[in-house]
RNA sequence: GGCGGCGUACCCAAGUGGCUAAGGGAGAGGUCUGCAAAACCUCGAUGCAGCGGUUCAAAUCCGCUCGCCGCCUCCA
């Protein structure tokens, strides 16, 4: 396997620490305010990198934390006139929620800063000794911060140099800190502010300190990956290096991985910019796995312009998908036992290409996959695949070796699905799922109900009636499609 | 100003040195069908922002130009 190390900034061969485990911890989200759209992309990508370790057989170890102490969480609970650690758990409540609905499977620990407010004491008190960070009295309390010059290396993930950065004039000056660049571990409480007691009085963490924290804790002091959004390269990713390195004086993580942005215009979407769209808003109109879809149709790294005419392309897409694995599960269920000879064309020869196509296709989807998660193109793969499915079942194949191929394909369907918690519906229960997002008004029962006075009037052949009922059904977003021996429905995309 | 990225058909998007430039969406024509729908077939970039260069061979490497974006501040 194959991974972009943000580090490096080259693919390199994936080479785990400890052979067949990965050690793996992203960034997740301070918890003041429901996610975007951004948000689920970075969960996303996470969870389908975790998901397709596990099933090239690695023993994943996946940490994903939530920051629920911060300026932003004490700004908004005063807004709302609510206790911080209540803003902290309703939206980490929020996030959770949105994230089963994204289909985004929970880390296997999903660490909060505030639990771990020792581990952090322990960890800024050993920098302190050590001479990489030194306190600062405020009042009666003391603040700490990392001094930055005392690392050298402080600079090599984002290829930032301290004397650019010190002449740069976007860095706070801050009075209280020896050099601009440099970043508070610890923060002396102010006035109406929740604390802790510390070896340096009341106070609060500082932002990066936590992962630090965590992932010694629940990973150790190297781990394989370390990823999130790209914006978090700097600085928080590289203050994390500098404070965990000097702490442990180990490598913190041997591949930094960063998905890339979603923006909307060309535009970053972002909170300050307001151009933004949260995930609730998205699955209002379009089921969750379109939104999978929307952002595992493109490379990880690139960005991905948002629009609903994107999504609405994904959801056409997944259609296709869907519309092939009901006739997939038609032909297994009343395809005829013994092979009868096909009306001309076709028979033996037809299964060939399909054939070859099922050969390749783990080989294929596994390549695409080592290579830097190539999601896009195992997609593209998946969708050739349906192409010769649907290729092979218009030659009205029949008996038990065009069953046995079909079958196959459908094992691959499912086993894909797995590995990147795609396309694993059943077709009616996407094409009910659709009902709900498309806000139209029947149930299956009365759709079928609609079908069944309609096969009547065809029966009769009162074309008239059974035309004005599939109209009808029509005008509703229902689309009918008569088969051989039944009829058929759909949601229109 | 420093660092990094991107520009592939009408839209989205893989491909980053070598067989006909994946795949999806939209479009046109056809097959099937009572008519449809779905599916399939055909058509659709002799060309990958532009210009030059390296090479037997480049969308892919190098240089320049144009356009767009990100990070350098909280940010997924």
């Amino acid at each position: 396997m194959k991974i972009f190390n943000t580090m490096t900034g080259k693919k390199e061969d994936f080479n785990p620490i400890a052979k067949g485990k990965v050690a793996m911890y992203a960034c997740g989200v301070t918890v003041y305010d429901y996610c975007h759209i951004g948000h689920a992309r970075s969960a996303v990508v996470f969870d389908v990198i975790s998901r397709y370790f596990k099933y090239r057989g690695f023993d994943v170890k996946y940490v994903r934390n939530f920051t629920d102490i911060d300026d932003k969480i004490i700004r908004r609970a005063n807004e709302e006139g609510m206790a911080w650690d209540a803003v902290a758990k309703k939206y980490i409540a929020e996030y959770g929620a949105d994230m089963d609905r994204l289909g985004i499977a929970r880390a296997d620990v999903e660490p909060k800063a505030t639990d771990h407010i020792k581990e952090m004491i322990d960890v800024i008190s050993a920098l302190i000794e050590k001479g990489y960070a030194y306190e600062v009295a405020e009042g009666e309390n003391k603040s700490v911060y990392f001094s930055v010059d005392k690392f050298p290396e402080y600079g090599k993930l984002s290829k930032k140099e301290q004397k650019e950065l010190l002449s740069g004039a976007r860095v706070d000056v801050d009075e209280r800190k020896k050099s601009p660049v440099d970043f508070a571990l610890w923060k002396a409480s102010k006035e109406g502010e929740p604390w802790w007691d510390s070896p340096w009085g009341k106070g609060r963490p500082g932002w990066h300190i936590e992962c630090t924290a965590m992932v010694i804790k629940h990973l150790g002091e190297s781990i394989d990956i370390h990823g999130g959004g790209a914006d978090l390269i700097f600085p928080h990713h590289e203050n994390e290096i500098a404070q965990s390195e000097a702490y442990t004086g180990k490598p913190f993580a041997k591949y930094w991985v960063h998905n890339g942005f979603i923006t909307i215009d060309k535009e970053k979407m972002s909170k300050s910019l307001g151009n933004f769209f949260t995930i609730r808003e998205i699955l209002d109109k379009y089921d969750a796995e379109v939104i999978r879809l929307f952002i595992l149709s493109s490379h990880y790294r690139s960005p991905i312009e948002f629009s609903q005419e994107q999504l609405h392309d994904a959801e056409s897409s997944l259609d296709r998908y869907y519309s092939t694995m009901l006739r997939i599960n038609d032909f297994l269920s009343h395809a005829p036992e013994t092979a009868i000879p096909p009306p001309g064309k076709g028979g033996s020869k037809g299964g060939v290409e399909l054939e070859a196509v099922l050969e390749r296709f783990k080989d294929s989807f596994e390549e695409a996959m080592d290579d830097d998660f190539n999601t896009a193109l195992a997609i593209g793969h998946i969708f050739e695949l349906v192409r010769e499915v649907n290729k092979f079942l218009d030659l009205k194949p029949s008996g038990e070796a065009a069953k046995a191929l079909i079958k196959r394909a459908k094992d691959i369907f499912e086993t894909i699905g797995e590995a990147l918690n795609l396309f694993n519906r059943t077709p009616a229960q996407w094409n009910i799922d659709l009902l709900k997002s498309k806000k139209i008004h029947l149930t299956e029962s009365e759709i079928e109900s609609r079908i069944e006075e309609r096969k009547i009037a065809r029966q009769n052949k009162d074309w008239a009636m059974a035309d004005a009922i599939r109209k009808e059904l029509d005008e509703k977003g229902i689309i009918l499609e008569d088969k051989r021996d039944r009829t058929s429905w759909k949601v229109k995309v």
